[in-house]
DNA sequence: CATGAATGAGAGTTCATTCAT
DNA sequence: AATGAATGAACTCTCATTCAT
């Protein structure tokens, strides 16, 4: 994680990771059956230790504005506590653009999280806290491209973004 | 170009740059200095077909709200024009995390279309259609933020997000 | 070390000496960092190998012509031992013209031998065996000299050249 | 010869040679065959320029000792005049042992250049100025050696060696 | 006589993966 | 379960040379 934090997924070998981690070469390929089974293992690692938490269960009796914002906190806890590392998981999400392995991973993450948040938006709208035309799919790939597309402009031009702030801001903005 | 949206940039080696082009590999290292030069080369004619007339003039005696949705209607017939190459585009920006040749590249653009959506936004406080506690900086970085990662979701789940409708709502949808 | 001799150090690519040792280039590229480290590899080798036993022991009891002598007899057998494989040391230090690294390695072999060369006519100066105006520092460098610039005239003109008797020849001239 | 005496012969390419002349590519093969042919052109020019002048001619009836003296000084003389560019010469003779074409071209001015030489010798020792049991060529070949012996080893370690001054010692110590 | 775009073989190097130990 | 030497295809880049203009 702290290579491929350092020199960005693209530009990791595995004997880059294989000479960090202490690991030899053979005993990674023991645990992994390739590279991409590698990178798969960084992203279950980040799922299950710090993502976990944060599925939303949906509350019928609670206000879908108040479960959002309470979402986003989470994220935002969730940030501060990956710290350095949460650009590499904007730096996994491009990656996973042209890598078909990386790619079925996050289909289904993503979907999961877009059901997920499209349900409280359509919640929000059930119970007239937003305006009825709205569109919840959409509204809820706005709130995760928010963050993406921070996350990544971070990366190219930190002196103009400030990240996770930003996406957080434009997130409430949206909500 | 159309190797390089078919492949994906990270994909796409010289030799497939030379095979698809017909330019042999000398003739195209004659005109360019090296790949990361050809790629720039790339970019720059996306600028200059593309993107250079998306310029907004700031009228300071014009609707802000008015010229921002023009902007985005603008936006929304480049993309049109683009077709397949649009993401691209995102692959683009993407790719210019860890490449510090693309990034030197972008630094300026994000910096420039930063900064005349601000003006924008600022216009919109000073002539009180936007709230006036609102950040124009930041509220720039989120419109441009969701294209970026719509696009990006795009590529990815392109079976739950539709591109690049998806942005232009929620760009909308700050506005 | 047999292809270098055959083609030249600057004629031999590494595809020629993966092909002509058996290892892969992979293989090769598992041991050594880079060309040049290859090449200092086998400079090495030589050293162990051959040089190592001629540094002359400065012994200041004993005759310094004979010294010197002794040590041009040293000289003569190595040479005879390296057979067909000494141009190839003449080679070297021709490359390591306008190579830094190859440069950086015979910088220190050449103080070397010319410090203990140079000491041995001090000596020589002092036991009155040779005149008292002599400069110890130059007369190394030519004795030095004589051995390079016939092995390069050698390998140029071989049968004008004698080598190595004719450098053998002029040093004990100079001396 | 700029390049050639900055980057070395065998790291300069035509292009260097093309962007330093002002001359075109093809202006430049439409006058050379090839690249080879380049570098006996400067050779040429080198020895038109400066060493035509050199040749000694044999005089019996002057002593053969005085003869060499005033060659060597002549030598001095076109050193100083070559400035920068006398190393070149050595960088051509180096060159010249492993690339066949320059080989030739110096095959001929090397037998010429040690046949004076050892007539001259050879006119010492008739004249009884020199050992009878002298051999000749070898001299010959002992007077030119160290002026490209320490001609290198100037390139390589240019603080433990005064070229052309430890040659010119070399060789007089030598008559 | 001059131009410079074009060529393509080959250079050094990297890297995911394999496999005997 | 672990090791690391070995593999070779693929990579980016260089360069002497050609040739239509």
């Amino acid at each position: 994680i702290n290579v491929l934090s350092e020199k960005g997924i693209a530009n990791t070998s595995l004997n880059d990771i294989v000479r960090e981690s202490g690991v030899s070469k053979g005993g990674l390929y023991h645990h992994f059956a390739n590279k991409d089974e590698v990178l798969i293992g960084v992203i279950d690692f980040f799922y299950q230790q710090y993502v976990g938490d944060l599925q939303p269960s949906i509350d019928r009796d609670v206000s879908a504005h108040q479960q959002l914002k309470c979402f986003l906190m989470g994220l935002e806890d969730l940030i501060k506590e990956m710290g350095e590392h949460f650009t590499l998981f904007t730096d996994f999400f491009t990656q996973a653009t042209h890598n078909k392995v990386l790619q079925d991973r996050f289909k289904l993450q993503y979907s999961e999280f877009q059901l997920q948040l499209s349900q409280l938006v359509q919640l929000g709208i059930n119970q007239k806290e937003f305006k009825k035309h709205l569109e919840p799919k959409r509204v809820a790939s706005g709130l995760i491209a928010v963050f993406d597309g921070v996350g990544c402009a971070f990366m190219i031009v930190p002196e103009h973004v400030d990240y996770p702030k930003d996406a957080l801001y434009n997130a409430h903005l949206l909500l």
